[in-house]
DNA sequence: TATTGTTATACTCTATAACTATA
DNA sequence: TATAGTTATAGAGTATAACAATA
């Protein structure tokens, strides 16, 4: 992960300016032999993610995919408690916590205790991080609509539903 | 990244036993609302992707993806420096350099001074570097076989040509 | 001056393990 | 006993910055 680019970008871009090109990444650059690499279905995944991410990092500078995803999730599932919202995400409790926390020095969650299960927190957004995210999502969809210009709006269906295939 | 799964399992597993299954991860669970997230490109290239990392972790336990990658790339791209190696990867020389790093401590490739630019380095495998990559790319395709199980041969050429895309 | 390798440093993400409180 | 949260710890991956050697 690379907060550090992100971080760097923040203070550094004015209100209004251009989104900051990432630095070029040659997606399957000709004069080298990736061998085995070429064929598998992993790699050319992992390739893509690669200019996707250097493009979220470059215009989304106040968060990093996680946790945006997890500012989504609380946001729309009111009661998600931290292991749910864990498993959901595809890590274990001690990694959504981590995340949580950074949230919450944000002031962008709080946690409470469940009444039902006083073992369980649930997690919901502070007004600070409601405000955050509905800006944040604007500019991920702009950096979505960004990365997958290439792409016709069937070529885009036919992806997405593919990708549902994992 | 977690080597930790990959390095607790290294030993546990016998010869000829199955590979361990990774821990399930519910791709899209229903009942949980993904907001914005659900028309995302590259969010469903992420939880594609969680699907995938888990799966190479629990099936090769030997290697990280980028480490293995590396191992191709220098295997067959005889001459490639460090620096060139991580513009092809998509990452700065300080992280080519930690890869390389790690790969020389497993005795698995060597660092020569360039003839041509005394400044540079090349890398290449030694004789047990490129057994392990043999090994590994056997058990890689295995991986890329299954984690594609759900998708016929057409849908893979389609998903590999529009990952090339980004 | 520009580039390569290198080292120091830092941060994110994630995992395992063990502990506490509650179920 | 089992589960939720928590804390401590560790490792992989990656970045920035600065330096020496070479071009």
């Amino acid at each position: 992960m690379t907060a550090n680019a992100a971080q760097k970008r923040r203070g550094a871009r004015e209100a209004g300016a251009e989104a900051p090109a990432a630095e070029p990444f040659e997606q399957w650059p000709e004069d080298v032999d990736f061998g085995v690499l070429s064929g598998l279905i992993g790699y050319a995944l992992r390739r893509a993610q690669i200019a996707i991410y250097r493009d979220f990092s470059a215009s989304i500078p106040d968060f990093t995919p996680p946790l945006f995803a997890a500012l989504v999730l609380i946001d729309q599932n009111p009661g998600l408690t931290q292991t749910r919202l864990g498993q959901v995400m595809g890590v274990n409790r001690a990694a959504a916590m981590a995340l949580i926390d950074r949230l919450v020095d944000l002031n962008l969650v709080v946690r409470h205790v469940s009444v039902a299960d006083k073992r369980a927190n649930s997690v919901r957004l502070t007004d600070l991080g409601r405000r955050r995210l509905a800006a944040a999502s604007l500019a991920v969809r702009e950096h979505d609509a960004r990365i997958a210009r290439n792409l016709t709006t069937r070529e885009r269906d036919t992806l997405r539903s593919l990708l549902r295939k994992f």
